[in-house]
DNA sequence: GCTAATTGTAATTATTGATGTTACATAAAG
DNA sequence: CTTTATGTAACATCAATAATTACAATTAGC
């Protein structure tokens, strides 16, 4: 399959209607991530879904934050736009019948499983609230160091 | 794109051929994988660069093992078919002029480079002697503990 | 109420990379 | 020279996301 980007795209969105007071549309939405209307509409479904952002119809209408930056984690965005398959490799055949096959499974299942919690416990452990502090560090510090100017606020 | 099932299908093979003194062809591998002979040759030949299998051709020939199964480890064989992209989800943009999606990206990719890599060194540490012990305790115990019979050794 | 602005969603097509298949060339055995 | 194999190019299939099209349903404002 293609990459999974949604999880990229939403906080990329949410990140930016933090730093914004009015509702976006869709529309302008899909400007900033480069893609569809529909996409950004079906992708941010999910998070209305799970109750961290608001849409309403209507002229003026358009998304809106409903949530506790603080509170609501990598990890629930990830949950929240379908909890994507996070591997490309596979495991091989669930119910082998073959003795090799079987012990083939567990190694791999045993690693990838590893691997997969400690990238979900690394998620769930940063708050939406870190990003923005990342990014308004950014941009009024010019790095996460000192490495260069401060840059355009909202330039995607 | 479809899960990669390249490292699953090689160390089946390999613990196949590690049990099994004549040469197997491209026919016989694929009929245990339940896959087409071509698949296998292709994905086979990365075995064969990386000098971990030989080929021969005509009457007689197949493949067979020309490795030291103490020295190889499922990541040498992951390399060799190719390192696959091990994770299903994307970074987004590679150089974004945005200040969000880079603050986004470095997120990301933190937390996917440490899973990545404790994946990777875990594949590093399990050698094929390794699955393979752990195949012939599972025929001839029965199980990893001692869970059930001993099952049909090349079913598949 | 009418119109324009918006979201909601179903249906369809595009994309991407592995997998699967067909066809044929090449080499080795006997 | 025939049979058995691998080697490989070319093309079709598959699966999951992304993109697009089309249209229905709300909402605001006149």
């Amino acid at each position: 399959m293609r990459a999974d980007c949604r999880l990229s795209r939403m906080l990329h969105v949410l990140l930016h209607m933090a730093r914004h007071d009015e509702p976006f549309t869709s529309d302008e939405i899909a400007k900033m991530l480069r893609t569809n209307p529909v996409v950004v509409r079906r992708t941010m479904a999910g998070l209305r879904d799970a109750g961290y952002v608001r849409s309403r119809k209507g002229t003026g209408g358009g998304w809106t934050l409903d949530c506790d930056f603080e509170k609501v984690t990598l990890l629930d965005i990830h949950r929240a736009v379908g909890e994507a398959q996070l591997f490309a490799i596979s495991q091989g055949e669930r119910s082998p019948d073959c003795a090799v096959e079987k012990v083939v499974n567990k190694a791999l299942a045993d690693a990838m499983k590893d691997a997969e919690q400690l990238l979900l416990d690394r998620l769930g452990t940063i708050a939406l609230a870190d990003l923005l502090e990342d990014f308004d560090r950014l941009c009024t510090e010019g790095g996460w160091g000192k490495t260069g100017p401060a840059m355009d606020l909202h330039g995607t």
